[in-house]
DNA sequence: CGCTTTCCGTTACGCACTGTTACAAACCGT
DNA sequence: ACGGTTTGTAACAGTGCGTAACGGAAAGCG
């Protein structure tokens, strides 16, 4: 599995596979658009798409840019759950709920599309795919969650940041850029929340991953120098 | 809130709720029959009702007993990633998936109904209502997964237990037991797993919470004391 | 544009909490 | 009654945390 075009993801703002916007995480987004209304939203840093309590109103696909959605507790405790780039859809867990069970937030500028969910429901009746496809995508987030309790219930603090790396490598090289040197879209904080760790464990273990020669780091750019060396310490046998 | 008849959950053969056996979940247990042939089957302790691997032919509902679903790595690695009771569904997390993502073991004498998935999704067509029951249980395990890992990530060993115990307590209540004196289900490790902990440290914090007057415990026996101060010591607010 | 302020990432050090190891007691099924 | 399993307790060790301090980058502001 060779990528065929490796680019640095410096840029949210020319992301490679514009060409791909009909293509709609492989259903006809022309045919959605007859039922759903779908409303394009530009986010800059910061912004927040949607927050936790606020009325359900719309499931939201991730055109451009990184989101991280932010669980948070009413005593103030917070836990970032996911980050959600090209491709994924966000608002899901909060299907069945009259209001968000969590906020979503953008890490970088880009574009979301939001889908009005009960025209969603409707359009499911009558293009089945679209319904397997929702369904698949709410499996997937749990399967998903349940690898992030694996890693987080059995590995400890330097094969968690390995793994997280590894992830988001592949993730990368899924959308088209490199999996070798890429630019972390999230904070320190963001991370090792995420992690279940201190955002100095991950700066100490980012730091012992780059003396070890695994991988270079430079704030929140990262080079992978020994990709069969990471996997060998994040516990993982193949991917 | 008040639960009105409390009786200790002891045998998993005696369930309060038998006479419920016709509703689904909400849903006509009779109107589904005719799409989808519903097979009961016995389980006993310690038999795994699916493998990892497995084929995935079939959802199934839980009627009574308790299993637990457990994660695990090509490494040896394993993680319990949630328990199930009467009214839960099982095998969502391997809907799209040709094979099981996880295994589902018994931990004690129950049964279970088995609901073929081509079919369910065919039900589904005629039914929006179970479409809806079945999306909602989706996204009501990512919500779960969420919790968990807001758990894990912020609170230590002790408010974890506490937790724990407060949402045994609150799913025997729902379930028409007492939440105030109930049997836990699973051994120490499996409690431990599940919660990121070892099986000593639950031990250990167990003892405490008894030391503390908060709980008061005898093996799998669990008393509940203080529930105000187990609640407040959980850093929870309200439930 | 240059200045200030704030935020972010890194590193050091001591220690608390949890893991580790070991062993004993209680329990369970046969 | 017996052997294996599960649970409880204790002593010791180590990972990851808390605090703090610093440098540099980014952002805000005049």
């Amino acid at each position: 599995m060779s990528t065929p075009v490796e680019t640095v993801a410096a840029t949210a703002s020319n992301p490679p596979h514009a060409a791909h916007e009909a293509a709609f995480a492989g259903l006809d987004i022309e045919q959605l658009r007859k039922y759903v209304q779908v409303t394009r939203h530009k986010l800059s840093a910061g912004q927040y798409l949607y927050h936790a309590g606020q009325p359900f109103m719309a499931l939201y696909f991730v055109n451009s840019g990184c989101l991280k959605t932010v669980e948070l507790a009413d005593d103030g405790r917070d836990q970032v759950t996911g980050f959600r780039m090209r491709g994924d859809f966000l608002g899901v867990e909060s299907i069945g709920l009259k209001h968000h069970a969590c906020s979503a937030v953008a890490l970088e500028s880009g574009e979301v599309w939001e889908l009005p969910y009960p025209a969603m429901l409707a359009a499911c009746r009558d293009m089945p795919e679209l319904q397997a496809r929702l369904t698949a995508a709410l499996a997937e987030e749990i399967r998903n969650d349940h690898a992030w309790m694996l890693a987080i219930g059995t590995l400890n603090a330097e094969q968690r940041v390995a793994s997280f790396l590894l992830d988001v490598a592949r993730r990368y090289a899924r959308m088209g850029y490199s999996a070798r040197h890429f630019i972390l879209r999230m904070r320190r904080t963001d991370m090792a929340n995420f992690l279940a760790l201190k955002h100095e464990t991950v700066s100490r273990v980012m730091s012992r991953l780059d003396e070890l020669r695994l991988i270079e780091v430079e704030r929140r750019e990262v080079r992978v120098l020994d990709d069969a060396g990471l996997r060998q310490l994040a516990g993982v046998r193949a991917c």
